[in-house]
DNA sequence: TTAATCACCTGAGGGC
DNA sequence: TGCCCTCAGGTGATTA
């Protein structure tokens, strides 16, 4: 399930294969994703040469000479770079076809991503303007973490996943984060104190660090664009290990629904 | 205005 | 072996 480090795995690793490469055509096999792909795509694609390839939160930005394609991976997109003479997958969406004979593939079963197109900013796009500070930016600090949160009545939890407070943390970082933090994840945000936000703070760039460096979570879902699955499960603390032993004291890892979620946490660790 | 809930979707896995 | 059910979850829209 793409969350931050996968989406910067896939933009890392589709770049070099498609910086600089002109356009020969769009194909959009199943429009039906999060939002109807724009079938203008077809039109407007062709002879565009992609001048960069950038990523906002979880969004995938490919800029071109006319406009930007704004990529969404959901829950379960991956992108591939594969010779377009490959017959595509069943679950093979939207295809850029490059002048070099490459392709740009967006796989995504349960079609919760989003292929968009916009000939602004890519910034000043709806879905995205509105976003809080990239996580591994020094604008995401301790005290704008804690000014945020003042007379907020949610869980911490809810919290650090909203996307208009910080990008990128999804449910498996957030478990992760409040962990080394040593924050129970249903303490309400409002009532954590400015030396328990610096930890937050801290374990949150610590952890998502760690899994860009080690290409991603490898779960159910996610693959690189190589068709390889990320490394950072193995340093997993408590995201999916209801009923094992925690890492620090030993006791059992207990697991709960917030907002329609798992969480995962220790409760002799995190208060 | 804020917080909680719903809806979208399909593959995996477990039970029978 | 096959069918049915539950679970997984990002995020905008809707409801309270």
């Amino acid at each position: 399930m793409p969350e931050l480090p996968e989406v910067e795995t896939s933009r890392r690793g589709i770049e070099p294969h498609i910086l600089s490469q002109t356009i020969t055509d769009a194909i959009i096999r199943q429009k039906k994703l999060r939002w109807p792909i724009p079938l203008s795509l077809k039109n407007n694609l062709p002879g565009n040469q992609i001048t960069s390839v950038a990523r906002r939160g979880k969004y995938l930005l490919l800029n071109t000479n006319t406009g930007t394609v704004i990529i969404h991976l959901g829950m379960s997109g991956s992108l591939h770079i594969i010779n377009n003479q490959t017959p595509a997958e069943k679950h093979d969406h939207f295809e850029i076809i490059f002048a070099n004979g490459k392709s740009l593939r967006l796989r995504d079963p349960r079609r919760f991503g989003a292929v968009l197109w916009t000939r602004k900013n890519p910034l000043t796009h709806k879905l995205i303007e509105k976003l809080g500070p990239e996580p591994l930016d020094t604008q995401f600090n301790t005290d704008y973490l804690y000014q945020s949160s003042r007379n907020k009545k949610t869980s911490i939890k809810t919290f650090i996943m909203n996307s208009h407070i910080v990008v990128g943390v999804g449910n498996i970082y957030a478990n992760e984060a409040l962990f080394l933090a040593g924050i129970h994840p249903k303490r309400l945000a409002g009532r954590i104190s400015q030396a328990r936000y610096e930890l937050l703070v801290n374990a949150i760039k610590s952890v998502l660090t760690s899994a860009i460096q080690q290409g991603g979570t490898s779960l159910r879902d996610f693959t690189n664009q190589d068709g390889k699955p990320g490394y950072f499960k193995q340093h997993l603390n408590v995201y999916g290990k209801a009923d094992l032993p925690c890492s620090h004291c030993g006791q059992k890892i207990k697991q709960i629904r917030q907002q329609q979620r798992s969480t995962y946490y220790c409760s002799h660790c995190q208060s």
